[in-house]
DNA sequence: GATCAATACTTGACTAATCAAGTAAGTATC
DNA sequence: GATACTTACTTGATTAGTCAAGTATTGATC
């Protein structure tokens, strides 16, 4: 096995041990990962509000496994819904108060995870490794 | 947004793509990624035989999970299903033949793909990103 | 050698996501 | 302004996995 198939399987290996940790911490929140994404993505938009299609592409997701991923979530009043003026095929997700708010929260726990799971990585090998993955794809 | 949660988020999200572009291309084989990992692990036992709780502890997953798994993938004759005489609890999974075949097909696609996918990173990089991705956790 | 605990599964009920097909709205063309 | 194409979803059916509970076998203790 060649090193740039060891990479990817090294890599598909660990970041799937690496998710289900995440998981399992953010459970404490009542969110799972996927859910952390799209308040994390909805957070950093300056509106805090995004189309459907738009948040689907940033989390890797397809559009019905949007649709089914929030329902619940606007149930929890985690997002709500907001329609577009000018194209009424669009429907925005806008992150409420509460959803900002277990944002921070699960920010918190998550970086902890975070930080215990890099723990062995010093800061240059941190940088390279964001900087690295970056090149994939 | 510290480094270390930085990494993590990259890592999650650079490996989500990944798995999914994958699953797509051993999908020419009639195997998902899962499945792929399956015959990987059975084919670096010498004996290409494993129990199934061995087998769900090296690809991450339940041991349900397996059961459920390898159902599907005894049907299509890719692993076979054999009893350990010291132990009557364990159920042991055995590489076929076809299942050698396929892995080794899948093995040639896969690594296309990694290739391609890790193009745009230098020897000395993927060498690196291997060794660092061993330390987290 | 009976009993109790642990191990290695399997199964039923459920969740998360996919795909294919459908709907509704917008865009372009004649 | 009708026709055809594209976009932004939503929904039904299916697949992959989880967890909790159940079964069978083994090992340890009295």
């Amino acid at each position: 096995m060649d090193e740039s198939t060891k990479v990817i399987m090294t890599l598909a290996k660990t970041a799937a041990k690496l998710t289900k940790s995440l998981d399992r911490c953010l459970s404490l929140h009542g969110i799972s990962f996927s859910e952390y994404l799209v308040l994390d993505t909805l957070s950093q938009e300056p509106s805090k509000t995004m189309s459907r299609i738009a948040l689907a592409e940033s989390i890797n997701l397809t559009a019905s496994g949007v649709t089914r991923m929030l329902n619940p979530m606007e149930k929890l009043h985690l997002i709500e819904k907001e329609k577009n003026v000018r194209d009424a095929r669009i429907s925005l997700v806008k992150l409420s108060e509460t959803g900002e708010e277990v944002y921070r929260d699960a920010t918190t726990t998550l970086s902890q995870r975070a930080n215990s799971q890099t723990a062995g990585l010093d800061k240059g090998e941190i940088k390279q490794l964001v900087r690295v993955l970056g090149k994939i794809n």
